[in-house]
RNA sequence: GCCGGAGUGGUGGAAUUGGCAGACACAAGGGACUUAAAAUCCCUCGCCCUCAAAAGCGUAUCGGUUCGAGUCCGAUCUCCGGCACCA
C-alpha cells in the first residue's frame, strides 16, 4: 500500500467532509483534549513534537469513537527569547522568522493527520491575541494582583544588557565572557502568593501524576512557625521567621541577607569596608550556589547587635549570602547548638554555642542536636517539650507584642517584566502629572512596533523607539511615556486554554458563559519540565479570573499526563550544539505518518521516552503488511455460520481481551502495550486462519473489530482498510468496540504450585473450585504427607504456596 | 546543593500494584519455501552447569521486612527533569 498516497487521499476527504469540525451543539458531551502548544523556535517539528502530538491524537480519536465530541485545538506560543536572540545574530526580524516557522510547522502538523480543528488556531504574537494578554494584566492590576517593586536582574556590564539565566554560563555572560552582576531594577510582579494556600490545598482535587503534585507542593513550600522581633543597637527593629521557636533561648547570632534594606544602617563605620566588599562578592554568586548546603558558610559582621526579646541577651548581627532577601523576612536567627549550618558558622566566627534542648529519652545528644526534645536553660519554659514550647513561646511573644504565629511560603511573587523586544508590551503609561496610569481597555492593544533596534545596548529595546515610548496620558492628555518592558511569555501561556474555544472574539478575551461550558480541560498533555512554573501560573490565573467573576471553575486542567523526552541517538537530550537532533522528516518520507506514529507509540514508554533508535520502523511496516493481508483475505473468502468450537472460543477470547486491554491502556496513555495487544490479536487471527479451513463469521467480525481498534493509532491506514471492507465512510463515525465479559471467562485455570515459595509444579483446575479444593488438589499434586504441611496460601487465579 | 523521577536480557520495553520476571517486538542464530535473492512461514534465544533434564543464580549495589520483593523500608552509586529571565 502506498502510504503517502492514502494519507493525502484521506486528509483531503476529511477536510472536504469537515469530519473533525467541532460541533458546538454537542458541548454537553465534550472532551477538551489539549496538548501544550508548540514554541516555534526551530524551523521544523522534531521527533519530540511528534511524540507529544501523535499519541495524544490517538487518545483524542479513541474518545471520539467512544462517542464524545472531542475539542482538540492547536496553536503557537510565539513570543520569547530564542527568536530575539536569533534576530540579534542574523538580523532577521523576530516577527518574520516566527511567522515563517509557524507556517512551516502548520504544514507539518497537518501531515500528522491529527483531528485538530484549525478554525480554533491561536498565535500569541498577533495583536488579536496579545490584546487580551494585556487585558489580563490590567485586570490583575485592578484587583490588586499586579504591583511594582525592585528586583535583581542579571546584568552584563560589557554588553550593557539584562541576561536570562540561561545566558549566564558559570557566572559569566555567554556572549562576551564578562562577569555577570546582579542589579536592582523596578519591575512588575503578579501576586501569586495571595493564592499560595489554595494552590496547595486544591492539588488534592487533581488527577495529576503524584510526582508533579509533590513538586508543586514543595515549590509552594508551606512552613508553619512564627516570627520574633529583635530590637537593634541602632534603634531599628526587624523580625525573623523560624520554625524552631523552642530554641529561641539559644540564639547566638542573627544573619541578614546582603540585599536587605537595613544592612546599610546596621553597618558600623569600622565594618563598612568589609561589609561592602562582602556584598559585592555576593552579587556575583547565583542563588543555586548560595543555597548549596555543602558550600562554606561565609559571612561578615556588621558591627551592630540585636536583643533577644525573651532573655534580653545581645547577639551580633552578621551579613551572609546563604540568607535570601526574598524568603521569609530576609533575616534569620542562628542557634548554633541545634542547627548543623549554624553550628559550623558559630565555630568559624567564634560565637557562643549554648544548649537549650536535650533529648527527651536520654539518648546520646551531642551538639549540634537538631531533633525535638525537652527544653533546658530556657527560663519559665524549661522542662517543656519542643512542641509545647513552640506554642508557649510564640504565645508569650504575641502578648509582649514581639512576634507570634506565622505561616510562611517558599513561593515568591511572579516577576513578569522583561527588558526585551519580542513580547507583549506592558499596558502602562507614566505621566509626570498623574503618575502611573493603566492604559484604558478601549485603547488596547498597545501595539508592538515593528521597526525597533533590538540589539543589546543598555536599555529595553522599546525604550529606544520614540514612536512607541511617547504617548499621551489617558487621564490628563499631557505627554507621557509607556512602560518599555514586555511581559514574560509565561503570561501568554497562562490563559491560552481559555482562548481556544472562543479565539475570534474581538469584544472580550472569551465569552464567560461559553467558556464555563467548555472548561476545565479534561486531559492536558505536556512535558514534566513544566511541573512547577507554567502549570502553577495557569492555575493561579484560573483562580484569579474566577474571583473576578469570569470563571465558575477552580482548576484549569482536571487530568494531566506528562510525555517523556525523546533523546538523541547518543542518549543525550537533543540540542543543536550537540548535533544530535533527529528530524522525523526522512522517516515520514519513507514510511508515512501512520507507521511513524505507531512506531513512536510502540517503541517507547510514553511517560519515560528514551534514546532515538529507528530500527523499530521496519517492524511496524511488517505489522501493517500482515494486517493488510488479513483484510484482503477477509473480503475474498466465504464464511460458514457454525457453533463455536475450541478454535473459535480461543479467537473470541483474544478478540475480547484485546478490546478490553487496548481500551484500558489508552485511558492510561500506555500506547506501547496497547499496540502489543493489537499485535497479539493479529497473531491470534493468523493462528486461526492457518488452523481452520471453513471459517466462522467470527473471523470476519474480528477483522472489522481490528480495523476499528486500529483506527486511532493509524487513522489513514484504517480508513483505507475500512473502505476495502466495503464499509461506509468513515471508520471514525463507528463506535469503538466494547468487550463481552462472558467471552473472557475460562473454564479452567492454571495455578503455579510453590513449596516454601519455590515453584515446584503446576495445576489445572476448574474455575469454580473452592479454596479448600484447590489446597487439596495442590497437596495431592505434590504427593506430600498432609501432616507435614504447616500452612497453605492460595492466591485466587494465580498460585498456591505450600509451607512445609 | 535542594526538590522530583529513573536504573529489568545483546536492544526497545512488559509485569493485574506484594503473587509464575522478561508480555509484545528488535537484533542474532537455525530451518522451510526458492535456481537464487527478496518477501513470507516455523524453531531457538537471561546467566551457569549439562548430550539432555533437573538443580542453582538472576530486576544498579549492600542490608532489612514478608510464606513470598522488580514492586515495601534503610543506606550507597549512576543517570535524567526542575530550581523562579529558555519555554
Amino acid at each position: 500500500m502506498d502510504m503517502k498516497e492514502i494519507e493525502a487521499k484521506w486528509q483531503k476527504k476529511w477536510e472536504e467532509t469537515g469530519l473533525y469540525k467541532f460541533n458546538k451543539a454537542k458541548v454537553d458531551n465534550k472532551k477538551y483534549v489539549l496538548e501544550m502548544f508548540s514554541y516555534p523556535s526551530g524551523a521544523r517539528l522534531h521527533a519530540g513534537h511528534w511524540f507529544n502530538y501523535g499519541p495524544s491524537d490517538t487518545y483524542a480519536r479513541f474518545k471520539r469513537m467512544q462517542g464524545y465530541e472531542v475539542f482538540q485545538p492547536m496553536g503557537f506560543d510565539a513570543f520569547g527569547l530564542p527568536a530575539e536572540n536569533y534576530a540579534i545574530k542574523t538580523g532577521i526580524h523576530p516577527q518574520d522568522s516566527t511567522l515563517k516557522n509557524i507556517a512551516t510547522m502548520e504544514g507539518q502538523l497537518k501531515r500528522i493527520g491529527a483531528t485538530y480543528d484549525w478554525d480554533y488556531e491561536i498565535k500569541t504574537c498577533v495583536p488579536e491575541y496579545y490584546k487580551w494578554t494585556q487585558w489580563m494584566f490590567l485586570q490583575l492590576y485592578k484587583h490588586g494582583l499586579a504591583y511594582r517593586k525592585n528586583a535583581p536582574v542579571n546584568w552584563c556590564p560589557s554588553c550593557e544588557t539584562v541576561l536570562a539565566n540561561e545566558q549566564v554560563i558559570q557566572g559569566v555572560c555567554e556572549r562576551c565572557g564578562t562577569q555577570v552582576l546582579r542589579k536592582d531594577m523596578t519591575q512588575w510582579f503578579f501576586k501569586i502568593t495571595d493564592y499560595a494556600e489554595e494552590l496547595l490545598q486544591d492539588l488534592d482535587k487533581l488527577d495529576w501524576p503524584e510526582k508533579t503534585k509533590m513538586m508543586q507542593k514543595n515549590w509552594i513550600g508551606k512552613s508553619i512557625g512564627g516570627e520574633v522581633e529583635f530590637e537593634t543597637t541602632i534603634g531599628e527593629s526587624f523580625r525573623v521567621f523560624t520554625t524552631r521557636a523552642d530554641t529561641l533561648f539559644g540564639v547566638s547570632y542573627v544573619v541578614i541577607a546582603p540585599e536587605h534594606p537595613l544592612v546599610d544602617k546596621l553597618t558600623t563605620p569600622e565594618q563598612k569596608a568589609a561589609v561592602k566588599k562582602y556584598i559585592e562578592d555576593a552579587a556575583k554568586i547565583d542563588e543555586i550556589e548560595r543555597l548549596s548546603t555543602n558550600r562554606e558558610k561565609t559571612g561578615c559582621f556588621t558591627g551592630s547587635y540585636a536583643t533577644n526579646p525573651v532573655n534580653g541577651r545581645q547577639v551580633p548581627i552578621y551579613v551572609a549570602d546563604y540568607v535570601l532577601a526574598s524568603y521569609g523576612t530576609g533575616v534569620v536567627m542562628g542557634v548554633a547548638a541545634h542547627d548543623d549550618r549554624d553550628y559550623i558558622f558559630a565555630q568559624k566566627h567564634n560565637l557562643s554555642i549554648e544548649r537549650v534542648i536535650k533529648s527527651a529519652d536520654g539518648s546520646p545528644d551531642e551538639l549540634p542536636f537538631t531533633d525535638d526534645g525537652v527544653l533546658v536553660n530556657s527560663g519559665e519554659f524549661t522542662g517543656m517539650t519542643s512542641a509545647q514550647a513552640r506554642d508557649a513561646i510564640l504565645t508569650k511573644l504575641q502578648e509582649m507584642n514581639k512576634g507570634g504565629f506565622k505561616t510562611n511560603y517558599r513561593l515568591r511573587d511572579w516577576l513578569v517584566s522583561r527588558q526585551r523586544y519580542w513580547g507583549a508590551p506592558i499596558p502602562m503609561v507614566y505621566c509626570d502629572k498623574c503618575g502611573m496610569v493603566p492604559v484604558p481597555e478601549k485603547d488596547l492593544p498597545v501595539h508592538l512596533p515593528y521597526n525597533v533596534e533590538f540589539k543589546p545596548s543598555g536599555e529595553s529595546p522599546l525604550k529606544k523607539c520614540d514612536e512607541f515610548m511617547n504617548c499621551t496620558c489617558p487621564q490628563c492628555g499631557g505627554p507621557a511615556k509607556r512602560d518599555p518592558d514586555t511581559l514574560d511569555t509565561f503570561v501568554c501561556s497562562s490563559w491560552y486554554f481559555l482562548r481556544y474555544p472562543d479565539p475570534k472574539n474581538d469584544k472580550e478575551p472569551f465569552n464567560s458563559e461559553w467558556i464555563n461550558k467548555m472548561l476545565p480541560v479534561d486531559k492536558y498533555i505536556g512535558g514534566a519540565e513544566h511541573a512547577c512554573m507554567h502549570l502553577l501560573y495557569a492555575r493561579f490565573f484560573t483562580k484569579a479570573l474566577r474571583d473576578m467573576g469570569y470563571l465558575k471553575f477552580d482548576e484549569p486542567f482536571l487530568s494531566l499526563v506528562h510525555q517523556g523526552t525523546i533523546l538523541g541517538p547518543d542518549g543525550f537530550k537533543m540540542s543543536k550544539s550537540r548535533g544530535n537532533v533527529v528530524s522525523p522528516d526522512d522517516s515520514i518520507q519513507k514510511y508515512g505518518a501512520d507507521i511513524f506514529r505507531v512506531y513512536l507509540e510502540f517503541c517507547f514508554s510514553y511517560i519515560e521516552g528514551g534514546p532515538w533508535n529507528e530500527s523499530g520502523l521496519d517492524a511496524i511496516q511488517r505489522f501493517f503488511d500482515r494486517i493488510e493481508r488479513l483484510v484482503t483475505k477477509c473480503y475474498e473468502i466465504s464464511y460458514v455460520d457454525k457453533p463455536f468450537g475450541k478454535d473459535e472460543k480461543e479467537l473470541n477470547f483474544v478478540r475480547n481481551n484485546t478490546i478490553k486491554m487496548v481500551s484500558q491502556d489508552l485511558e492510561t496513555f500506555s500506547f506501547n502495550t496497547a499496540v502489543a495487544r493489537l499485535m497479539e490479536f493479529v497473531n491470534g487471527m493468523m493462528v486461526y486462519d492457518q488452523a481452520v479451513k471453513e471459517k466462522s463469521v467470527l473471523f470476519k467480525d474480528c477483522v472489522e473489530d481490528l480495523v476499528k481498534l486500529l483506527a486511532p493509532f493509524a487513522p489513514h491506514f484504517a480508513e483505507e482498510l475500512w473502505e476495502m471492507l466495503k464499509k461506509p465512510y468513515s471508520v471514525f463515525n463507528q463506535s469503538y468496540p466494547v468487550f463481552d465479559p462472558a467471552a473472557l471467562v475460562r473454564d479452567e485455570i492454571e495455578y503455579a504450585i510453590q513449596v516454601n515459595s519455590k515453584i515446584r509444579s503446576r495445576l489445572v483446575i476448574s474455575k469454580s473450585a473452592s479454596k479448600e479444593e484447590i489446597e487439596e488438589a495442590a497437596i495431592k499434586e505434590l504427593g506430600v504427607d498432609k501432616a507435614s504441611v504447616k500452612k497453605v496460601i492460595v492466591v485466587p487465579g494465580r498460585l498456591v504456596n505450600v509451607i512445609m
